[in-house]
DNA sequence: AAATTAACTTGCAAAAAGCAAGTTATAGTG
DNA sequence: CACTATAACTTGCTTTTTGCAAGTTAATTT
């Protein structure tokens, strides 16, 4: 991941490699996929996802991801040793971002059953989806 | 960059990876948003951005691009030393992403005129602006 | 009190990125 | 026509980042 200097926080000026820059590196990425289509909120559930996350490169994301004020972490009050992350107000706001990403892939990726459902609800139901996603409520079932 | 091997395409089989995976790269992406949105083409154009991207990097990024089949390259008819690099339908059917991180950074970055222009157009001739990417006009001058 | 679990950190090898210089093919210039 | 310039890369090397395995700390559970 590009890592920021102390004089200068992003590379350049323009919007899209803010974005980018931000929220826009594959594991960041895929944590945020996680929080936003399966409500996973903790550090061993985003370790557990399919694409294998080494244990100090998802630490490493998920510092940046708070520092950029797109996440939250604070101590779980049923269990002292796990902490919950969740979105920020910021983060939320990727929602449609996420959405046109699985739009696109729908499109150019061979269907399947699970796809096809996801993809109908998005289409036909996109503000349930972004509403689903505020309240954490999963869209999908881990895979 | 993640390198597909020979066997497996892609690390998952989720359409957020398969995305992130295929054009999601900042490299990569910085090179897509030069081509919808300045209506960059050539070699030289993606060199000179405000990003300052290594000559190999983009190589391989182009190369990688076109065998996604997100961008196709052909000889200019006018000066038989230059490529002429261009969005295929799937690389163009990526313009609603890019709009949607052009959106969230506009939300979370401090204004300018020049933001608030390219914002204010999104958001009240979003077609028109889809259409511009298709038939390859400029929605920026150059920063 | 001892074993387990959750969330990390550390050290090192491997991969990718970044830098500078070199190559090839075409084009313009005296 | 020889010569310089330009466009698009490629090559070799150094630095940075990633990925892996093992270790640490603090809070439960047995």
């Amino acid at each position: 991941m590009r890592m920021k200097s102390e004089t200068k926080k992003h590379s350049s000026d323009c919007l899209v490699a803010y974005g980018i820059d931000t929220f826009g590196d594959r594991w960041s990425f895929l944590v945020l996929r996680d929080m936003m289509l399966y409500g996973k909120c903790r550090y061993g559930d985003f370790l557990a996802s399919e694409e294998q996350i080494a244990t100090n490169i998802l630490a490493a994301r998920l510092k940046h991801l708070e520092s950029e004020g797109i996440i939250s972490k604070e101590r779980d009050p049923e269990n002292r040793r796990s902490y919950i992350y969740s979105l920020t107000e910021k983060g939320l706001d990727l929602a449609p971002v996420l959405l046109e990403i699985i739009r696109w892939s729908s499109r150019h990726l061979k269907t399947n059953a699970r796809r096809r459902r996801l993809l109908a609800r998005i289409e036909t139901d996109r503000d349930g989806v972004l509403a689903d996603i505020r309240t954490r409520t999963a869209i999908l079932t881990p895979p």
